[in-house]
DNA sequence: TCCAAGTCATGCGTATATGTATACCTAAGA
DNA sequence: TCTTAGGTATACATATACGCATGACTTGGA
């Protein structure tokens, strides 16, 4: 094997990769911890090693030519390769000091999170925990987070999930709003009401009406995926909010409406990692800890 | 997209990659183009970094542990990315100066080259030509030569192939040897004879004899895969040889055998490259430049 | 058993890569 | 049109990586 065609600098793939997926080399130095100059030489530099232009100087941007285009996909299937390396690699370290990426939705990060955190960090503080806080699904084999809380059963068949509990979801509302609210037997009778709506989608209000309920765009005229500007709204008496009970019924101002209906719904908690991850001593310890923690929340 | 468990030493990949491979860091170095201390600093950073050792020390070898053999078929994957990127990038350049290999049996490297070469340099000095002596196929994917001279149609679907002649090979031997030979009318007559053999194989017998020849083991007693030994052992009066007219011709001491029966076989030259060398002005030049003089040679 | 060749690890001096600072430029908003 | 923010390229000082030299050790052959 002649390893000539491969001794050049792998470093400086990595940062045309980066800087054509970030766009910038600003943005691209900063998303290596190194400095702009720093990425502006590496890229230079490739192009004199390839004699080839990847990129035209427009402005104050970089334009991938046709050439750089064509190598991205190459430079693309390095970068997928380093990152299974790097998924890899941390799978066998027995290493327990280092970081772990958790990620959960703002509601659980908001509530839950902290306690079981401090207490973590109490009892390994060699372990570091970066928390990052979203709504949509992290993308664990690309390493967005080692670590995820999720309502929902994940799909990729080389994911763990273990399921640590039940959020039991009610309505919730200010007293002085639920008071204006007509007396129901059951949901279906529930039409002049103001729910503080999650997103723009039917989803929600397709799985309430298959439930029986009667709902329509009228009753959404606020929404907000942010969950804890729900909470505020519901707060001033701008409508109803569908919560979890561990968070809703800590909030002194809210009560649970038609709480003789019983809940709305019940979402599982799912804790999820990358398979290969769980051989790594510091992920195994973050996971099952949480996992712990939360469970004992949930029951 | 987070870059961040990207962003290690992507030399360091490279230096466990080639280290793995060659078995030892004074190979790896050596291939390289870098000092051993220096490919051994790169591989203990690695090993630092991840908290794993890749390799164990055994006297003065280095062992892959079982961790290391299991990262190292991502870093496998990691190298074939960096090949093709190579690939591609030759393809896209648009620079002449620079080096090709070329990839030929020893006679065509030793009887057709040296002219064509010279006469190359001296239209194109600034193209640097490495000649890859081997009568086995080269791997133009993983470049090991970037351009072959072949006498078997390429099976890869991504090779380009241009047929420039044909090889007529006739049977040749000293006049000494051939008036002791016994006079016939057609091959089939032809057993008590010694022909110096190519491999162990039978596969040059079973193409003679399902054209009518009739050879056992029995005519093989001297096998060399090294045509040039061949030729030498022919002018010692051993055995006769198959060889091309346009070498053995050539030879004083050597006459054709049973001229009045037509020549052996023959067997076409291919001269063949990558696919996505063709856009390489220089690949481009330097095949354009040979498929002209081995066509003239042959025709 | 001894010797020669080859291997890895380490210290030191040199070469190269990186970060800081700055100049110049572009794009967007007031 | 002016201002601000953000971008790239370049010079200089500093930090890091590399090559050379060397020592310790292993391996194979005489």
């Amino acid at each position: 094997m002649t390893w000539k065609s491969v001794n050049f600098d792998w470093n400086h793939i990595r940062a045309f990769l980066v800087t054509a997926e970030e766009g910038t080399l600003s943005a691209a130095a900063k998303a290596l911890g190194l400095t702009q100059p720093t990425l502006s030489r590496q890229v230079s530099a490739l192009e004199t090693e390839l004699c080839i232009t990847l990129f035209e100087r427009v402005g104050q941007r970089l334009v991938l030519t046709s050439s750089g285009l064509e190598l991205l996909e190459h430079a693309r299937r390095m970068g997928d390769a380093a990152l299974e390396f790097s998924l890899a690699a941390t799978g066998q370290s027995q290493q327990i000091e280092g970081s772990v990426v958790i990620s959960a939705g703002e509601l659980t990060a908001a509530y839950m999170l902290p306690k079981i955190i401090a207490k973590l960090r109490r009892e390994e503080p060699g372990i570091d925990i970066e928390v990052v806080v979203t709504n949509e699904p992290s993308d664990l084999k690309r390493r967005e987070a080692d670590i995820a809380i999720r309502s929902f059963h994940p799909k990729q068949n080389d994911l763990i999930a273990k399921k640590v509990g039940e959020e039991v979801i009610w309505l919730y509302g200010t007293q002085q709003y639920l008071d204006k609210l007509p007396s129901i037997t059951n949901f279906s009778e529930l039409h002049d009401i103001q729910i503080i709506g999650f997103d723009r989608s039917n989803s929600l209000t397709d799985v309430l009406n298959k439930q029986g309920w009667k709902l329509s765009k009228q009753n959404f005229s606020l929404i907000t995926s942010f969950q804890l500007l729900q909470l505020e709204l519901c707060k001033e008496g701008q409508g109803v909010i569908f919560f979890p009970e561990q968070m809703g019924d800590k909030e002194p101002n809210l009560v649970r409406a038609y709480e003789h209906l019983g809940p709305v719904m019940t979402l599982p908690v799912w804790l999820v990692c990358h398979q290969e991850l769980r051989t790594s001593l510091r992920v195994r310890r973050v996971f099952d800890f949480i996992a712990t923690e939360l469970s004992d929340n949930f029951y």
